[in-house]
DNA sequence: TTGCGTGCAAAGGTTTTGCATGGCA
DNA sequence: TGCCATGCAAAACCTTTGCACGCAA
């Protein structure tokens, strides 16, 4: 959205990439650290927090904040034209996360906002609950 | 649901009662260690943080990971028979936090378990976005 | 040269844990 | 007496911030 004065940095260029060859792939700012230390191309982590925070602003990348306690996660959604927003799932047993695309929530979506007012933000909302195979484990 | 061999404490009592008596309120730890604080019936810090755990654990209180570096909210909600569970909304913009009880609500969450085989749980789901008076300050 | 970006280390805030003591049953 | 609960302080964790230096343009 916002395009500054940003310079090309190998931080940049190098975290912006990986990101975007795992579109769909939820990363901690932990998981990235460690990708890159591995990788022998070290990025501090302050540096992971702030680009990411760049790329939040520039709608190239969102941020969840799936569980309580846990870490924010990053995904990569790139200009966001060819993929309409989907809602996560999140197991709480298996800690599985899953991505809705389904026609139903719009419908869904549209009763709330018209009926009770409200707007849902499909990119902070995550359903909890049981998934299928740890539904079949429990008999539920 | 667990009942073990639990001892009643002061602590537990007054935590207990001041959580009952004001349901469909939540509390952060910290408002709950203010609150004996200031009444001068101090209980510590670690003691709120277990006593809740016990207290969820017993299904008597909910957790809510309301927003992204926010603390933790609790709630009372007693045996959960008298009301039926709702789903709750907040607001990312004033932060305000509703109940949605909802019969469509119902019909959704079928579709999600017959169609995509996953079962939500209202406790821990949270639907983000706009609150109706915010919708109307931002002309959205 | 200008000023944004980087990295380190330290600070910030919430929640958890170790351990000795206290209190219920 | 036996065992759970408490409280303090320290640790653990994730994320942000201050500051000096580095590097793109």
């Amino acid at each position: 959205m916002a395009e500054k004065n940003q310079y090309k940095t190998r931080q940049h260029e190098q975290l912006l990439s990986y990101l975007a060859e795992n579109p769909r792939t939820h990363f901690t700012a932990a998981d990235i650290c460690e990708h890159f230390r591995a990788g022998g191309q070290k990025i501090g982590t302050a540096t992971i927090y702030r680009q990411l925070e760049r790329l939040i602003s520039e709608g190239q990348v969102k941020k969840y904040q799936l569980g309580e306690g846990e870490s924010a996660c990053f995904e990569y959604v790139g200009d966001g034209i060819q993929d309409p927003l989907c809602y996560h799932l999140k197991c709480e047993r298996c800690g599985m996360l899953f991505h809705l695309q389904c026609g139903e929530i719009t419908e869904f979506e549209r009763h709330i906002t018209e009926e009770h007012g409200f707007l849902i933000d499909p990119r902070r909302t995550v359903f909890y609950g049981l998934c299928e195979a740890c539904r079949k484990e429990q008999g539920i």
